[in-house]
DNA sequence: TCAGAATGCGAGCAATTGCTCAGGTTTTGT
DNA sequence: ACAAAACCTGAGCAATTGCTCGCATTCTGA
């Protein structure tokens, strides 16, 4: 148990056979991360997850941390990439409709993979991964600020950037919050609704207090299913 | 190291002699977590630094999770106490003053003692602290539930529950992520009131949207430094 | 074909950790 | 004063972990 050994990888994977290998690593790394969570993570146990020994696992990880590391990775490009669908999806609507995708978005996303979501999202400060979560919250708020752009006029905001990274901080925070604390929020309409009120009045105050009137008694009929 | 050796603690402080030492265990797990973070907390290293020798320790502490376990509950305790504090201060004010007084609060909060306050949120997940955690948030949401109780007409929410969980869970949020990713965002005023209309356009959207009217050109001038 | 590079193996070392227990010291109640 | 209860000590056990290294196997390209 040395201080840290080594901080690169031995080699890079660059035959087939070494990519297979290193993509076992990292699927029998978050089998073992949903099992057992993170203090049951061992380098051997992982190695033997996957079928492989320690010493080829450390033929491309320099250390245990790296392994997770990597895994977060892999898993914030998904997760970016099925979000960038969404905000595709999304230019040409309303703020009202698109707010709502986002939303639904947002908590999709969090039900994907729910399990690892949570354990991943937890054991972020265990690792070195904060520059990874940065990154991807960096570019997030920017596909948002972008959007946000598109509707400058209708919106009582004047500093777009600093309003694309809260509303992105309050979703992710609240949809995580959500699934570790009160998983039935997940599935539950009026929470969407909420969060989009949330997200809507703080936007724009005018629009939501319309929406809010018109809808005195009869249900908001907004549908559009979030798929993905 | 075996699994979970013991539950519950051998001894339970009576004489004034052991309070003081375990409070002195509590603080020196306070210090190191802050100095070398939750790998570096170790039993010895802990009564060694408490002035103690391990032993004792086991006497109140069954095992090493629950000394991060009783830290969390004081240190929550605490947190609880100062804001309920502002809490009173604000059942006579207008919505507006009050959610300003209660992000400042939340910011407030968040800021002192930052760094432990930020290695306890992060490690939660590594003990298990999810009991307590959930408890101050369900203590904090009643305590805002019965506020808005008292706004109840001026507001545009039916769900005063749900609201208070998720102004909650917002502002914790928020400031959490701001702490560990953005902390110059902590001392901005801008973020404050940014912080403020996010909440008032959830609860409020039409006193939302008045407000940002009026606030055309001129600076908002909303003073009250909260303090404690 | 075949050398050398890339890949893979796994027993085992070195270090560390959580925790115990037999025994000493201090406090309390009488 | 004195016994019992509460308190404290710390050397060291048992277990576990991250990681290395000498060697075997497979692949690549000329």
């Amino acid at each position: 148990m040395k201080k840290k050994a080594r901080i690169n990888p031995r080699k890079l994977p660059t035959q087939e056979r070494s990519k297979q290998l290193v993509d076992s690593l990292l699927s029998a790394t978050a089998n073992i991360l949903v099992r057992r969570g993170y203090e049951g993570l061992t380098t051997n146990r992982v190695a033997d997850e996957a079928g492989v020994s320690v010493g080829s696992l450390y033929q491309y990880f320099p250390n245990k941390e790296s392994l997770v590391e990597a895994l977060i990775r892999r898993w914030s490009d998904g997760l970016m990439e099925t979000i960038a669908d969404h905000y595709l999806e999304v230019r040409n609507e309303s703020i009202e409709t698109a707010v709502d995708t986002m939303v639904r978005a947002a908590l999709d996303s969090t039900r994907v993979d729910a399990k690892l979501h949570r354990i991943l999202t937890q054991q972020i400060p265990n690792v070195n991964a904060l520059p990874a979560l940065e990154l991807f919250n960096r570019r997030m708020s920017e596909r948002v600020a972008s959007w946000l752009e598109l509707h400058r006029e209708e919106l009582e905001v004047e500093d777009l950037h600093l309003a694309a990274e809260i509303v992105v901080m309050t979703l992710a925070g609240l949809s995580d919050y959500a699934l570790i604390q009160r998983p039935e929020l997940l599935d539950s309409p009026s929470f969407v609704q909420h969060l989009s009120r949330l997200v809507l009045g703080y936007l724009a105050p005018t629009r939501a207090s319309q929406l809010s009137a018109s809808a005195g008694k009869r249900r908001r009929t907004s549908k559009r299913l979030a798929q993905s």
